[in-house]
DNA sequence: CATCTTAATGGTAGCGCTACCCATACAATG
DNA sequence: CATTGTATGGGTAGCGCTACCATTAAGATG
C-alpha cells in the first residue's frame, strides 16, 4: 500500500510518461546510449541503434525536449519577433522562415511587439528564458538592453527586413531609404512633377518612414518641389487608400502622382479610382511597394518595387542554421535589393 | 588555479547566467522563496517581495522557463498547428490567438502541416515534447494516434475552424457544409439556375470540399441541375480565379453563376472580369467566402459569407486559458456561424 | 609484444527550477 | 491555557535529459 502510494505520488509529477530510461531498460542498454542512438546515431553500433529504435516504437516514446534543453542548455526553438501579423509582408517572411526551420527540425516561437520597442525588449527577455538556439528579430532599431544582451548571448541572431553595417550579429534585408529613392526617381523619370507621398502608421513603422526619407531625398536631388505628404495614423489598409485618393483629389494644386508607402494602400487607391472613373495614370499615377500578388491583377497593373520576401525569410533561416551547425557563413550581412515592376499605373 | 578551472568548466554548461539561487543569495532568502515571490506573490510578505524584486532588478535576472517547465511539468507554451500560413484565414485566426495568449503570458509555438495528416501526427508528437500547457489544432480530422494521445494527455486542446459534436476536447468553428449550402441557396434565391462550383486544392483542403458538399446538397434539394464543378489542384490564388473565369466562359452551356470556394479565387474572377469587360452579375454572378477586406473594395462588391475569424481565434484562446485557470468553460463546443454579406456580384 | 588509437558503451553529476513536506511564529478559538 | 489554525519561510528531492570523463575491447603501430 505504502509503496504504491509513493509511486502514485511520483506519477503526479511525471504523469507516467514513457522516459528515456524506460526505453533503455527495454533495449537493454544504458540511458546515455539511448540518448546517443537518437541524437548522434553515428556514435553507436548499428545493432544497438536498431534495438533502441524498436524499443522506442514499442513503448511509443516521445523525447522530452524540455529536459533535453535544460541539460544541453539549448532547446531547438527559434523565436521570431515581428511587429505585427496583420502585415502581409511579415507573413510571407515568417512562412518562409518556418518552412526552412521546420525542415531542419527546429520549431518557431512567434511573438509580436505591436511596433513597441519596449515590448520588444521584454519579449526578448522572455524568449531567452526558453533557452532558444537562436533568435530572429525585425529591424535594426532596438533598445540598448536588447542589443547588449543578445551580443553577450553568444548564439546566432538574425535581424531581418532592414540592412545596415552594424547588426547585432547577422542581417538580411533591404535598404528602406533606397527603396523610397528608387520609386520617387522612377516617378520623376516618367515626367511626373507634383508627387505626393501617402504614408500610414509612419510613427510606428519606421521602415515606412525610411521610404519617405528616400522619397524626399530624391525630390531634393532633382530639384523638384514636394508634392505633399499625407499621413494616416493607422495601419495600412485598402480603406486608407480610398481615403487617400479622396484627399489627394481635393488638394490644390492637385498632385499628378502619388507614392504610397505600400501596396495595400496603393491597391486601395487603384480600386477606388476604378470605381470613381478616375483615369490612371493620366489623371494620377500611383506607385507602391512589395510586389503583392494583387498588384498585377488590378487594372491598370500597379507599378511596384518588388522585394523578395520569401527569399528573405529563407536566407535568414539559413544563416541561422549554418551558424548552428558550426560553420561561419560568408556574407553575414545581406542586402537583397529590389526590382522595379513597371505596371500601367505610372 | 584548480578551483578556477572547475568553475570555468561549470560555466561552459551554465553559461554564467544569473540564476534564481543568485537572486536568493542577494536577497538573503532561500531559492524557493524567490520562486514564490515571482510566481505566487500572494504567498510571501510584502517586505520579502520587495527585497526579491530589488535583487532581480540589480542582477538582471531572467527566469529559465525551461528549468521551470521541467520541474513543474509544463511550460507556458501553446503550440498552434495549422495547415499553411499562405492562407489569409489562418493568419487572422493566428493573430487573434497570439494576441490573447501573449496577454495572458503564454507564448505561441507555430507549426504547419502542409495539409498532411501524417505530418500533423508527427508534429503533435514533437510539440508535446515541449510539455506545452495546451494545444490548438485545425479541423476535426486527425490520425487516430493524435486523437488518442491528446485525449489521454489531460491538458486543454482546442480544435478550430470546423465544428462537430465529438471533438478531442474543446472546439470553436463553423459548419463547412452549412456554409456551402447557404451560398448555393442564396444564388438559387437570386434566380440563378446554372451554378458552377470553383474549388482549389479540394484534395488537401477538406473544409473547402465540405462547402462543395453543401453546395451540391442545396442544388439537389432545389431540384436544380448541377452547373458543373471546376477543380484546380493548387492553392487558392487570384490567378486561379483568372483561369476559372476563362474556363467558365468557355463552357457550353455557360453557367450563369459561380460559387467560389473562397474569396481569393472569387476576387480573381471579379478582377479578371473587370479587365475583360464582362458584366457582373448580368453575365455571371460570383459568390465567395470569408469576408476578406478586399471583397468590399471590388466593383461590384463581392457577395460573400463572412466568418468571424478573429473571434474564432480569440474564443479558442479563451477556452484554453479558462481551462488552464482551473475553470470549466461553459459551451466547450462553439459554432460561430456566418453572415451573408450581399454585394453587387450576385 | 608493449603501446597507442579508435570505437562503443557506461557512470556520474548536474542543468535551474518547483512540488511536496516540514518548521516556526503568532493569532484565534474553546 | 492547551489546541487549532494561518501565515510565512525553508529543506529536500527530484523533473528527464545530456556533458563530461572513464572504461572496455578491438585493431593499428613500431
Amino acid at each position: 500500500m505504502d509503496s504504491q502510494e509513493i509511486r502514485s505520488r511520483k506519477r503526479h509529477r511525471g504523469k507516467g510518461r514513457v522516459t528515456l530510461a524506460d526505453v533503455a531498460r527495454q533495449a537493454g542498454v544504458a540511458p546515455i546510449t539511448v540518448s546517443r542512438a537518437l541524437n548522434t546515431p553515428g556514435r553507436v553500433s548499428a545493432e544497438v541503434k536498431e534495438r533502441v529504435d524498436a524499443a522506442v516504437e514499442a513503448l511509443g516514446y516521445v523525447p522530452n525536449l524540455i529536459a533535453g534543453g535544460l541539460a544541453a542548455a539549448g532547446t531547438r526553438v527559434i523565436p521570431v519577433i515581428v511587429p505585427s501579423l496583420a502585415i502581409l509582408t511579415f507573413i510571407e517572411v515568417i512562412d518562409a522562415i518556418q518552412k526552412r526551420l521546420e525542415a531542419a527540425g527546429y520549431q518557431m516561437l512567434l511573438a509580436t511587439t505591436d511596433w513597441d520597442l519596449d515590448r520588444e525588449a521584454s519579449l526578448v527577455d522572455t524568449v531567452l528564458g526558453y533557452s532558444p538556439s537562436g533568435v530572429i528579430l525585425t529591424g535594426l532599431r532596438h533598445r540598448p538592453r536588447v542589443i547588449s544582451r543578445l551580443r553577450d548571448w553568444g548564439r546566432p541572431v538574425v535581424e531581418i527586413m532592414e540592412v545596415g553595417d552594424d547588426p547585432i550579429d547577422m542581417n538580411v534585408g533591404v535598404d528602406g531609404v533606397a527603396l523610397g529613392h528608387a520609386m520617387a526617381s522612377h516617378l520623376l523619370e516618367q515626367g511626373y512633377r507634383r508627387i505626393a507621398f501617402v504614408g500610414s502608421h509612419l510613427g510606428h513603422d519606421y521602415r515606412a518612414a525610411q521610404r519617405l526619407e528616400g522619397h524626399q531625398r530624391a525630390l531634393e536631388e532633382a530639384g523638384a518641389a514636394c508634392g505633399g505628404v499625407l499621413e494616416y495614423h493607422e495601419p495600412a489598409s485598402y480603406e486608407v487608400g480610398v481615403r487617400a485618393l479622396e484627399d489627394v483629389m481635393a488638394m490644390t494644386p492637385r498632385p499628378d502622382a502619388i507614392h504610397c508607402s505600400n501596396d495595400i494602400v496603393a491597391s486601395g487607391v487603384l480600386l477606388a479610382a476604378s470605381r470613381q472613373g478616375i483615369r490612371i495614370p493620366e489623371e494620377l499615377a500611383v506607385g507602391g511597394y512589395l510586389g503583392l500578388p494583387l498588384a498585377e491583377h488590378l487594372t491598370p497593373k500597379l507599378t511596384t518595387l518588388a522585394v523578395a520576401r520569401s527569399e528573405m525569410g529563407t536566407q535568414a533561416a539559413e544563416l541561422l542554421l549554418e551558424r548552428l551547425s558550426g560553420k561561419t557563413p560568408e556574407r553575414p550581412i545581406r542586402d537583397l535589393g529590389f526590382t522595379l515592376v513597371k505596371g500601367g499605373s505610372t
